[in-house]
RNA sequence: GGUCGCUUAGCUCAGUUGGUUAGAGCGUCUGCUUCACACGCAGAAGGCCAGUGGUUCGAGUCCACUAGCGACCACCA
């Protein structure tokens, strides 16, 4: 037993933890199923507590940091976390192997609204509201709530195998991330990029707070336009204004016309009467009234609307509010005060009707915006709130990403990122909730003034009383996150990890924070650190279940990671997730897809069983060499001279893979490089090449060669493997290591395996085809007429030159794997039987004539395909267009091929007249 | 209203600069309890690459339009 449960040394009280006892060198069988819940939580341990994954700050060398995309504290982990942390993990291992000083750096955040709505929730089951509570025992009250289930998170992401290094990690909220907060709002407020002031703000009734533009999502709503007639003062007309919110006209100060609608032209300088309130307000002339649209008059609202807003300011308007904050009408809307402004329409409606104002009423779609947290719809109202002035932080943000100092992948969402920096407005981030952090900004009560500080002031630095007091708001939750890459690391401290690991290398994130974070971030280092954030912003998309449908909760189809990662395993989640993960398109995962994953995961848990089971019965304990960060040349290997044609074909191959791996994760192709690995470990390096070791260590030759080479290839595919299947990897492969000083502690500390130039040899990789394709073909056989599956057939192999050399070596094999005895001739005249022919070899089957019948169906099917390539490559090299215009490599090769095909058609044409 | 993306096997998706029998996983069918693995082995079937037109010697790949789906942005009453 190399694990052991026992209770938590520190005496914790939830009850027993597992520790591992460990380094044991020790080479054991294996279960025969793979059982993930067995080793992974004590790797997941292990990797902590022996610091594996600990950065270095003083590392003079090639240096790779990444922050996570902090994670509510309310957080529970979900398929997109998921997804996010292993593309993460996958990358950061990789380098980590690559032998970069890397650090991944994790943290919360503190998360204004979403976490205050939690704590508020909890409340209410109590019966209390904030507000009984005050303040201050409301904060302590969200921190108890932080402090007690902050963590899940974090020991959820443990759980994931995220090779973070949690000696780092960070929280928004933290004292050094505060300072980082009140430093960067105290240099905007000096430049003049923050200010206070009366502004329109999404008003959001439900959180009692002002949110973002971003904070609004705007839902195509059916609604109405009311046509309610204003009539004009001194004539017996009336101006007919269309609206969707009649609440609103309660505080209109103002129609609008156009100055040049002929319709109006006599009505200039004119006034209504404003139904309902009987005041007279004035017409205005401003081009905001589209003649075009509803009537063409338009009422002004100043308080309510955005556009009367503005005209209000143009036009020197009343601002006149009629919803408060609590969406009930305010005293201003006379006798509908107090009512919900939802209530108000209705009764509006109606005692327009009854006056007979209400001149028309049509279907109108609109849109509508609601908070982004509750849904509730906003209200948009004016209030005094702090702003940052966008518009010169977005210039160099803009620059960064046009020159190629930030590359955004896919590249396409760089037109997204410019189209709405250049629209960018500026950003309200005030909110006026309790949880956050506190605006630096002092008000004095005697001269009304504002001091904004970095440390708090003891008077007012206009008018020097000690009368001033805190402005109550916080900032929003995304001003902090925006400092993120550098708050993280001591800034404004000049810390040794800022020197090291600023500018981040890579973010990792989804598209659905492009502006919320990502622009954000983008623009605040620039303006706090002079430099980018980060280097590459790699966005991924959404998680999808196995139909392409959004998970949700109502749909019923979310896949709980944590779930899923018991049940079948972290690595076999991971896997699934990163076969699915191509840059740009949606991740489908159902369960199938896991499961898949855990059989690849149990493949090669298997046959490390098989591997072990020989070592055992072999003698052989451990593998003896170190790991080399290049892919072996068979060549460099001692007893060069006896190494079989399955190493040479499987240290090609595997060279390949590396190659590919290598430069598919390069580029986040991630289910580029699952893909590769998949297809190397299972069909290439299970299917043949144990299938061929097997039958060696039977002959029991040459074994140590057999070893060392196994072995070798074995130790490299888990080392390929491990940023993707951490756990399975770790697991097997501290089994083979024997555990001497020289060999790295954990396969986390490994070199990744690289391409080497000449490793790959091409003539191993054509005599394997070749074997491969004599089996395959002898299998087809059988197959097709129906032989015993354990009867040996009888057959007759003649081999073209190119490949004889390798029936020698390989005769065995090949009998064994295509289950026929086969005699080598060197022509096959005069042999009955059913003949599969292939330009390099005829496999000849003896078998009666009832049976040989059942092949010629097939072979005529692909004598039809064949021909029909050859006729059209044919036509082609007839094509006097073709020849002249194409280039010269691609007529050739289609010559080769067109032989090539020729070739094929004969074989196949003596294959139907010798198949009786 | 503006912008972007998607449409390839029954399902979910690959397919990097256009180059010639279009790939994978799952599912389906057939046969195998072969001493690593039935979470397995062997074999098979299945696609006029959404439609139309264009560029080209050559288009799943480039361009235009059409249809369907999806996402994001948005202050027109």
């Amino acid at each position: 037993m190399r694990y052991m449960i026992t209770p938590c040394a520190n005496g914790c009280k939830r009850g027993r933890m597992l520790r591992l006892i460990f380094p044991l060198p020790m080479l054991t069988q294996l279960e025969k199923v793979y059982e993930p819940q067995r080793f992974e939580p004590a790797w997941a341990r292990w990797w902590i507590d022996n610091g594996i994954f600990k950065a270095s700050a003083k590392n003079t060398g090639r240096t790779f940091s990444i922050v996570i995309p902090p994670p509510n504290v309310t957080g529970v982990l979900h398929m997109g976390h998921m997804l996010n942390h292993t593309e993460h993990d996958v990358v950061v291992r990789w380098h980590r192997m690559r032998g970069f000083n890397v650090l991944w750096l994790p943290g919360t955040d503190h998360a204004g609204i979403a976490t205050q709505m939690v704590v508020e929730r909890q409340l209410v089951t109590e019966g209390l509201t904030r507000q009984q509570l005050g303040r201050e025992e409301f904060e302590k009250r969200v921190w108890k709530w932080k402090c007690e289930s902050g963590n899940t998170i974090k020991k959820q992401m443990i759980q994931l195998g995220a090779s973070c290094d949690w000696s780092r990690e960070r929280f928004t909220l933290d004292p050094g991330l505060s300072l980082a907060v009140r430093e960067t709002f105290v240099r905007l407020y000096e430049k003049g990029l923050i200010y206070r002031g009366e502004y329109m703000v999404n008003w959001c009734p439900r959180c009692f707070t002002a949110i973002s533009d971003l904070e609004t999502v705007h839902e195509e709503t059916q609604g109405y336009l009311w046509h309610i007639a204003y009539p004009v003062i001194g004539t017996d007309r009336t101006l007919v204004v269309a609206t969707t919110r009649p609440e609103t006209m309660l505080g209109d100060t103002a129609v609008a016309i156009h100055p040049d609608d002929e319709r109006y032209k006599d009505l200039h300088g004119k006034k209504v009467l404003l139904p309902l309130m009987n005041r007279e307000i004035p017409i205005i002339l401003d081009a905001m009234a589209d003649p075009k649209f509803g009537t063409g008059v338009v009422k002004v609202t100043p308080a309510h609307d955005l556009n009367d807003f503005e005209a209000g300011r143009r036009h020197n308007l009343a601002c006149i509010k009629v919803i408060g904050e609590d969406a009930k009408m305010t005293s201003a809307a006379g006798s509908y005060a107090q009512l919900d402004r939802f209530e108000a329409r209705n009764e509006i409606i109606a005692d327009l009707k009854a006056q007979d104002l209400l001149v028309g009423t049509e279907d109108h779609r609109l849109p509508l915006g609601r908070c982004q947290r509750c849904r509730t719809p906003i209200e948009p109202l004016v209030s005094k709130q702090w702003f940052v002035k966008t518009k010169p932080l977005a210039e160099p943000a803009i620059r960064v990403v046009e020159d190629g100092r930030i590359q955004l992948i896919p590249e396409h969402w760089s037109k997204t990122y410019f189209e709405w920096m250049y629209n960018i407005r500026d950003w309200c981030i005030s909110r006026q909730l309790w949880w956050g952090h506190r605006i630096p900004a002092w008000h004095c009560h005697v001269c009304g003034q504002v001091t904004v500080t970095r440390e708090e002031p003891a008077q007012c630095a206009h008018c020097q009383s000690t009368r001033i007091e805190q402005d109550p708001d916080v900032l929003d939750t995304w001003f902090s996150s925006g400092l993120w890459p550098f708050s993280t690391l001591g800034w404004p401290e000049q810390t040794e990890d800022l020197a090291t690991f600023y500018p981040t290398s890579l973010l990792i994130t989804g598209f659905d924070i492009l502006f919320f974070w990502v622009a954000r971030m983008i623009m605040l280092g620039l303006e706090c650190m002079g430099d980018v954030p980060f280097r590459v912003v790699y966005l991924h998309t959404m998680v999808r279940d196995a139909e392409g449908q959004k998970m949700s909760k109502t749909k019923g189809n979310v896949i709980d990671p944590l779930e899923v990662t018991e049940k079948y395993g972290t690595d076999a989640v991971r896997m699934a997730l990163m076969r699915g993960a191509s840059p740009g398109t949606d991740i489908s995962i159902g369960v199938d897809n896991i499961e898949s994953a855990r059989a690849f995961a149990n493949k090669l848990w298997n046959a490390s069983r098989l591997i072990f089971m020989k070592m055992e019965s072999s003698g052989v304990d451990s593998w003896a060499a170190s790991p080399a960060a290049n892919v072996p040349l068979p060549e460099a290997l001692p007893e060069s001279l006896i190494i079989p044609l399955e190493d040479k074909w499987i240290f090609s191959r595997l060279n390949r893979c590396a190659d590919a791996v290598n430069r598919s994760i390069e580029t986040y192709r991630f289910h580029e490089a699952a893909q590769t690995l998949w297809h190397f470990v299972w069909h290439e390096f299970c299917d043949w090449y144990l299938e061929l070791k097997k039958l060696r260590f039977e002959e029991n030759s040459g074994i140590n060669t057999h070893w060392r080479n196994l072995l070798t290839v074995y130790e490299s595919a888990l080392r390929l493997l491990h940023p993707l299947m951490p756990f399975i990897t770790e697991e097997l492969w501290q089994r083979i290591t024997d555990g001497s000083p020289d060999r790295p502690q954990s396969l986390a500390l490994a070199p990744y395996p690289q391409y080497q130039a000449g490793s790959s040899d091409s003539k191993a990789e054509f005599e394997m085809e070749i074997l491969q394709s004599i089996v395959t073909a002898a299998r087809e056989l059988r197959a097709d007429m129906k032989i015993d599956p354990k009867a040996t057939m009888d057959g007759v192999l003649v081999v073209r030159e190119k490949a004889q050399a390798m029936i020698g070596e390989m005769h065995t094999g090949i009998e064994r794997l295509s289950g026929a005895k086969l005699e080598v001739l060197a022509t096959a005249d005069g042999v009955e039987g059913v003949k599969r022919g292939f330009p390099e070899f005829d496999l000849i089957i003896r078998v009666s004539a009832a049976q040989a019948e059942a092949q010629r169906s097939r072979i005529q099917k692909e004598v039809d395909q064949v021909e029909k390539v050859i006729s059209s490559s044919e036509r082609q090299l007839a094509d006097e267009k073709f020849l002249s215009r194409a280039p010269q490599h691609v007529v050739d090769t289609i010559k080769e091929k067109l032989a090539g095909y020729r070739a094929q058609l004969q074989k196949l044409r003596e294959s139907l007249n010798d198949s009786h």
